[in-house]
DNA sequence: CTTAAACTCTTGATAAAGTCAACGATTAAG
DNA sequence: CTTAATCGTTGACTTTATCAAGAGTTTAAG
């Protein structure tokens, strides 16, 4: 009776002194997949998705940003950046319009109804962060704010 | 002439003080995204990705994990975790033992040559983590490591 | 001005990853 | 012994990722 079953704790315990444990990248990853999983389910009552909602966060942020530069900041290839915009678009949330600098850019852009939903959507991630977060001090939490993005955005 | 077309480097700086950018939720997913995607580069002469390589280093820990722990601590579905042990074995990296004291599970052990791959893959993902955190000094680092392994393990 | 090259969005094909239900073998509970 | 629960596995299915090519637009060169 040496190894017995191991409930999810105990389980995640006899790993945690293990090489990978200690990886930035498997660490990111797993805080990542734990997290969008549970925004995932916090957006589902607004029929929103983490994608749909970083689309529609960017859209209503006033910074007018092209369906090219929403693929390169949410790290996601141009074609996929269609149906998510489309999707969007459908429900009247956001708006493509041509921009009027280069007519080959389609500028995104949040309509009323649309930064309605993201306000109600924006407090139901900001709960799944503090339910994220809830073991880290607010000293904390800034720090790992700050570390993060400057790893992020290294460049 | 306000809005020019905008390098890589622009883009992201128009959008870093973006509510979205702020959020730990998306901060994580983009440096997971960069950080599997250099990850897996440098992963690649060796025959591995970040998935493969996860299961051979949990494999060669010393910890004995069954399919199942694997599959948790991964964040994977268990179904997944088969095509992944099937692949490590057939290159003889690994080996499915039936637990003696349940026979239901399978653990999974590295072999010899299963852990002198790993030893060359771990120096590989390190000098990716080396790369990605370039950017922070030793001790931030370490500050980063602690919190977010506190967020990834919370419970 | 004209032509060629580069860029943006879009479509479509294909591969990879994620989700879920069900099955055989095994173990645990009653 | 019977019933329920667990583990690995398979298969079906959906979602996401990756890539090439095309139509329209802009830029640069000649």
């Amino acid at each position: 009776m040496a190894t017995k079953p191991g409930t999810t704790m105990n389980t995640i315990h006899r790993f945690l002194s293990s090489e990978l444990a200690g990886e930035i990248e498997f660490l990111t990853a797993r805080t990542r997949s734990l997290g969008s999983a549970r925004a995932n389910k916090l957006l589902e009552p607004l029929d929103l998705k983490v994608r749909s909602y970083s689309v529609l966060s960017l859209a209503c942020s006033g910074q007018a940003p092209t369906q090219r530069e929403l693929a390169e900041f949410l790290s996601l290839d141009p074609s996929q950046i269609v149906p998510l915009v489309d999707q969007l678009e459908g429900r009247g949330l956001v708006e493509r319009t041509a921009d009027p600098n280069d007519r080959r850019s389609k500028v995104i852009t949040g309509t009323r109804s649309g930064e309605q939903l993201y306000s109600k959507a924006r407090k139901a991630t900001a709960e799944g962060e503090a339910v994220a977060m809830a073991k880290l001090s607010k000293v904390e939490q800034e720090t790992l704010r700050d570390l993060l993005s400057r790893i992020a955005f290294r460049d």
